[in-house]
DNA sequence: CGGTTGATTATCT
DNA sequence: GATAATCAACCGT
């Protein structure tokens, strides 16, 4: 949660430090993965496509730079706030997709690398019931990514309306 | 519906 | 100079 608004997560996908071809960790270190490689549970921003920004969850130890891309989930409180931020937005569509979720949280630069799991911080992950079982979790190819995209390392809640719609890979004309 | 395209810039080669 | 862990608008069917 951030402020005001609350989410229920339904959709992630996981990023495997310099091991992995798709992560933005796989060159090293640099300064805008920095926090990849600092403490978990502290948060990665990152700014994408000239206008988006995306939040990730730093898993690995110190040094190791995994982390989880948070794609999408439910907007169970702060409904009000969230849809002032994303106008014309059905409510299912609020935090449905990555750039669509730190737009409905209010979550951008200011963000990058603060503590997630500080009960006093302002954006902050919490654990809310029952870590859903294998049965209702679906897993398959991550997406937007080129390399390595047939690791199926993105994670859903299965028939969860807010999930994002899926759209392989492909590379961009120009 | 589904497919295509422009937006817009930090970052890396 | 090209690309990118994307989105919304716009097309034709």
């Amino acid at each position: 949660m951030h402020g005001e608004v609350r989410l229920r997560l339904t959709e992630v996908e996981a990023y495997d430090g310099e091991r992995d071809p798709a992560s933005h960790a796989w060159r090293g270190r640099t300064a805008r993965n920095a926090a990849m490689f600092g403490p978990r549970g502290h948060a990665y921003v990152y700014f994408t496509y000239g206008m988006h920004y995306c939040l990730n969850v730093v898993t690995g130890d110190e040094g190791t730079a995994s982390g989880v891309l948070l794609r999408a989930g439910e907007v169970v409180a702060g409904t009000e706030v969230a849809r002032a931020r994303r106008p014309g937005a059905p409510p299912r569509d609020l935090a449905r997709g990555p750039a669509r979720l730190t737009k409905a949280l209010g979550v951008d630069a200011n963000q990058y690398g603060v503590p997630l799991l500080d009960p006093a911080g302002e954006l902050r992950l919490e654990r809310a019931g029952d870590t859903p079982g294998p049965e209702l979790v679906s897993s398959g190819p991550r997406v937007g990514v080129s390399r390595e995209a047939e690791r199926p390392w993105r994670f859903w809640l299965t028939g969860d309306p807010t999930v994002s719609p899926y759209r392989p890979a492909v590379k961009r004309r120009r």
